[in-house]
RNA sequence: GGGUGCUUAGCUCAGCGGUAGAGCGUCGCCCUUACAAGGCGGUGGUCGUAGGUUCGAUCCCUACAGCACCCA
């Protein structure tokens, strides 16, 4: 082994190895065991929350493979609709072309080149991260039998009407010409301006000023309401005012939604063009006028407002009057102004009327599209719609609410399904207890296109392509037929993913395009539930509340019976990484190591702005003045196990993965050591149980350590389970057992040397297969060199077991043997620590009072504490004896000195005494305290009452052999 | 407005009813034949504030303050 420990090099060779032997496929042996991996984006790149994520499922898989179960990593990737389509959009924007020069055929070939390009790029990345999972059943959404389960799903649900098409408000991106969720729409606080605007009555007798924000939306009122019980207004309701600027008649009328303190208590409604007026509008029965077009300019009669969806335009679902038709309400001069531009020309026209009462800044939320930063403007569109709120159909037919929404809920309230950290639940329920109707079409050219045909009169016809649209039509077709023109939601095939992976909806194999098969329902399915659903919060609504709906209806099964919801990364200071701050890590540079200058490169390389791009430069030499020092894969991902606690977010400092780096070198320097402490050949085993207490002290202390590491790997809490492995490693290992070992491997006891021998062997062997979950790479590098010792046959770390504590055979007796030497040991470093005793100075030692236990120990013993401490054989000084004046430790009622002479300041040895002194006198106060308080004895366990007498005994013993020291120090 | 978290050592975080912990940093000594990416030892905290419950509160309850995030 080389001298110390250099990842790049143990990194390249084995992932390689892995893939290849067929090791992350299922063994088809044992209990099943699924991870489902969150897609990411096919042409995206891996940043750290994917490396966070897929190393916590990496851990999960790689731990329960080697327990034996039958585990399978389900992997791929996804089309991401829009975000796809947008960078492509961009590249052709370059050429100074839009996708409507290419066409829509071309346009998509694109993409799928774009996609063959860029595909593989993450998981590449996902491969140099450890990620063991099973590529040769990678899926991508759009592939053939992922998106035959995304027609199925439709045609299935559409047949039994929880699927249709309605004319309603959506969320409309002007920029990107598409529907998006409410989901993909921000609620951003920006200063803007609160408008009083006054309202004539009819009879010109009184007037209502109302309050808006948005006064270029009044072309499109069709009515004022106020509070029906707010006593300002009473006598105006039922009245009618003329709209100003139009001279239009609308209705003041009466609805409890007003809030009577917002505002003047009088609110414009303008039903086509805001969600909550929509509302109101329904209950009262008033049109709908649209005013604005799709790329949010005013209606005028040149400009189509029926929007450019697939199908013909349907008059409003829910029976209101429709009308889009400037001449009849919009004035000339406004037709065809941007939404903002006829803003500000409202306004000032208000004002020369002397309408406008009244202009303050205002905070308000706006709505912002999270894919291209426009503001989003509420829109009257045709779209297809997943039912979730209906308890039956217009037909008697059970509706989405039944069949959908409600098993979704009733599969995490029963705790069949189980969030970690449990408290997520409730955002789970709370959201699908206001669900709204899901809006799954989008007006893009990147997805699955919607199989549904119109026919020229407007009729519907769904099928899996024309042919069997026409034949399980009740109509007859007028004239031609004619696809929408829309594709699906991206999250509509992303919510199949749990079982159209698994081969769904065939029933024999599934064969991707290079002709291998990838699944096969028949046979996998035993992996739906999948064990473990491991995803961010901020998805619980997009994906997870989405998964459980679909494959509860079409599978009867919940897609997993956990949801271990993790936390997000952000930086060491707690802020979001994010390019434009250039605080940005990629996870690659971290195990790789990048130069300061490439890194700023890199890290400006996209940004346009020169401000941004200025101060990201400047973050980036202040935050990296050396570059990023390559720290390997194992180390990120031990700094991942060890930063995932329940917490929400966790701040990622690169400090913490440098002590992880230490932390991996460490272990393969103890597996240098173990190993060129061995002979040639194999190490046989000897008979019986291991002769030192040293050995059965550390195998107890791996049995303790397995059993905790076990626990937290239930729990999810790879924090702890990282420290615990840390510490035993480090901490008693390292520190102690490899330590203790060098005077048995080099003592006179050939016994106790070879089981020693055959003992570091052994618990190195363990520790490598306990944290090999955790760091793969070092751990198999190390365990290649270790396996021939101990006549293993398997090929591959991966393929051991995991080791079980109950293998283990605990000793407790050795132990309490090991804790009083470690007591010794220390108390003597201190002593020489704070003396200023030199490490390589050998000293004398005595060794006064103590129990007969002690003789045994100190005989048993001796060598080790000479070798470790530096000493000249113990000298015990017997009771009644003159002492030489001694810097002393003390163990129970033992005392461990070290004499003065020449070495030590009998003045700074007194002011050591009488500092511990104090301490223990502090101690013993507040267990006086407590023991005296008659309360506290009567009322507290008696365990604890027991557990404080025996501290304050120990104390009291420690301190008697404290003072006599101090007495005799004079 | 509704909801969910967080506030513990200089920094990043565990702990959550009975002796305040880890890593990193820092200070001192040491290049001791596994490891200076190391060893040994030390320093450092009235556990956000104020009340309450309790024999006992960092931990439970209430209020407040500050900071996040989610939903309207």
């Amino acid at each position: 082994m080389e001298k110390s420990f250099e990842p790049a090099q143990i990194e390249s060779k084995w992932y390689e190895r892995w893939e290849a032997s067929g090791a992350f496929q299922p063994s088809g042996q044992g209990e099943p065991y699924c991870i489902l991996l969150p897609p990411p984006n096919v042409t995206g790149t891996l940043h750290m929350g994917h490396a966070f994520q897929q190393t916590v499922m990496d851990m999960l898989v790689r731990y329960q493979r080697m327990r034996g179960m039958n585990t399978l990593w389900q992997v791929g990737t996804d089309h991401a609709g829009i975000a796809t389509q947008k960078i492509v959009e961009n590249q052709l924007a370059v050429e100074e072309k839009t996708r409507h020069d290419l066409g829509r055929d071309a346009f998509v070939e694109r993409v799928w080149k774009w996609k063959e390009e860029s595909g593989s790029t993450i998981t590449n990345q996902m491969r140099r991260i450890g990620a063991a999972a099973d590529w040769s059943r990678e899926r991508f959404t759009m592939d053939e039998g992922l998106s035959a389960a995304v027609r199925k799903v439709f045609i299935d649900w559409y047949r039994a009407g929880l699927i249709y098409r309605g004319n309603r408000l959506v969320n409309w991106d002007p920029v990107l010409g598409t529907a998006v969720s409410d989901l993909e729409v921000n609620n951003i606080e920006r200063d803007g301006h609160m408008w009083s605007i006054r309202y004539q009555t009819s009879d010109g007798k009184d007037s209502v000023v109302i309050a808006t924000t948005r006064p270029e939306t009044m072309l499109g009122d069709v009515a004022v309401a106020v509070h029906p019980e707010d006593e300002r207004y009473t006598h105006l309701i039922g009245k009618t005012l003329a709209l100003p600027l139009t001279g239009r008649q609308i209705p003041i009328i009466a609805d409890a939604y007003v809030d009577r303190e917002f505002g003047t208590g009088a609110v414009k409604i303008t039903p086509a063009h805001d969600f909550n007026d929509y509302q109101i509008g329904q209950r009262h029965g008033l049109p709908l006028m649209t005013v604005l077009t799709l790329d949010a300019k005013i209606i005028s009669p040149a400009t189509s407002v029926t929007p450019a969806t697939g199908g013909p335009a349907q008059i409003g679902s829910r029976g209101l009057a429709v009308t889009h038709e400037p001449t009849k309400y919009i004035p000339e001069k406004y037709w065809g102004m941007d939404r903002f531009a006829a803003r500000k020309a409202i306004v000032a026209d208000l004002e020369a009327a002397g309408l406008l009462v009244e202009t303050k800044p205002h905070k308000l939320q706006v709505p912002v599209s999270d894919r291209s930063d426009a503001v989003i403007e509420p829109m009257l569109t045709d779209q297809w719609f997943v039912d979730l709120t209906s308890d039956t159909l217009a037909d008697g037919r059970p509706g989405g609410r039944k069949t959908i929404t409600e098993p979704a809920l009733d599969a995490v309230r029963s705790g069949e399904i189980k969030f970690v950290p449990e408290n997520w639940a409730t955002t789970y329920t709370q959201w699908l207890d206001n669900i709204q109707d899901w809006c799954i079409s989008r007006q893009l050219w990147w997805g699955h296109r919607i199989p549904a045909w119109y026919d020229e009169a407007g009729n519907i016809f769904v099928g899996e392509d024309e042919a069997d649209a026409r034949k399980s039509a009740t109509t007859t077709p007028v004239g031609a037929l004619r696809q929408d023109d829309d594709v699906l939601d991206t999250w509509f095939s992303s919510a199949l993913w749990p079982f159209s992976t698994l081969g769904w909806p065939a029933n024999g194999p599934v064969k991707n395009e290079r002709g291998e098969v990838v699944a096969n329902w028949e046979q996998d399915k035993i992996f739906l539930p999948s064990a473990v659903l491991v995803t961010g919060f901020d998805i619980i609504f997009f994906w997870v509340a989405r998964m459980v709906m679909a494959t509860k209806y079409f599978t009867g099964q919940v897609p997993f019976r956990e949801v271990y919801i993790n936390a997000i990364v952000r930086d060491a200071e707690g802020q979001k990484m994010s390019k434009s701050k250039g605080n940005t890590l990629d996870p690659l540079d971290l195990i790789d190591g990048i130069e300061l200058e490439p890194l700023v490169a890199k890290s400006t390389k996209s940004l346009l702005i020169p401000q941004v791009r200025e101060k990201v430069e400047k973050r980036v030499r202040k935050d990296y003045p050396d570059g990023i020092p390559a720290i390997g894969t194992d180390a990120l991902r031990f700094t991942f196990a060890a930063l995932a606690s329940y917490s929400r977010t966790i701040n990622f400092d690169i400090k913490r993965a440098e002590g992880y780096k230490a932390f991996c070198n460490k272990l393969w320097n103890a597996a240098r050591f173990v190993l060129m402490n061995l002979p040639e050949g194999e190490i046989a085993a000897p008979a019986g149980t291991p002769v030192t207490e040293a050995e059965r002290w550390i195998l107890t202390r791996l049995k303790q350590t397995l059993g905790e590491v076990e626990q937290h790997f239930i729990s999810y809490r790879f924090d702890h389970l990282a420290q615990a492995l840390y510490e035993f490693t480090w901490n008693e290992l390292c520190d102690w057992f490899l330590e203790l070992s060098k005077p048995a491997l080099n003592g006179d006891d050939v016994v106790a040397a070879a089981s020693t021998r055959h003992t570091l062997l052994v618990v190195l062997e363990s520790v490598l297969r306990a944290l090999h979950p955790i760091i793969p790479f070092i751990t198999e590098e190390i365990w290649q060199s270790v396996a021939p010792k101990l006549a293993l046959t398997e090929n591959s770390l991966m393929q051991r077991s995991w080791p079980r504590a109950e293998e283990i055979v605990a000793d407790d007796a050795a132990t309490a043997e090991i804790e009083w030497f470690k007591n010794v040991l220390s108390g003597i470093r201190k002593i020489r620590s704070e003396m200023n005793i030199s490490p390589a100075k050998t000293i004398p030692l005595l060794l006064a009072d103590g129990d007969a236990s002690d003789r045994v120990r100190i005989t048993k013993f001796a060598a080790q504490i000479a070798f470790l401490a530096r000493t000249e054989t113990p000298q015990w000084i017997e009771s009644g004896a003159d002492e030489p004046a001694a810097a002393a430790a003390v163990v129970g009622t033992l005392r461990v000195m070290i004499p003065l002479a020449g070495l030590i300041d009998l003045g700074a040895e007194k002011a050591r005494l009488a500092k511990e002194i104090s301490r223990i006198e502090v101690e013993i106060k507040k267990c006086e305290g407590k023991l005296g308080n008659a309360n506290f004895v009567a009322n507290a366990p008696a365990e604890v009452v027991v557990q404080e007498r025996q501290r304050i005994t120990d104390w009291n013993t420690t301190l008697t052999a404290l003072r006599e020291q101090a007495q005799k120090l004079g």
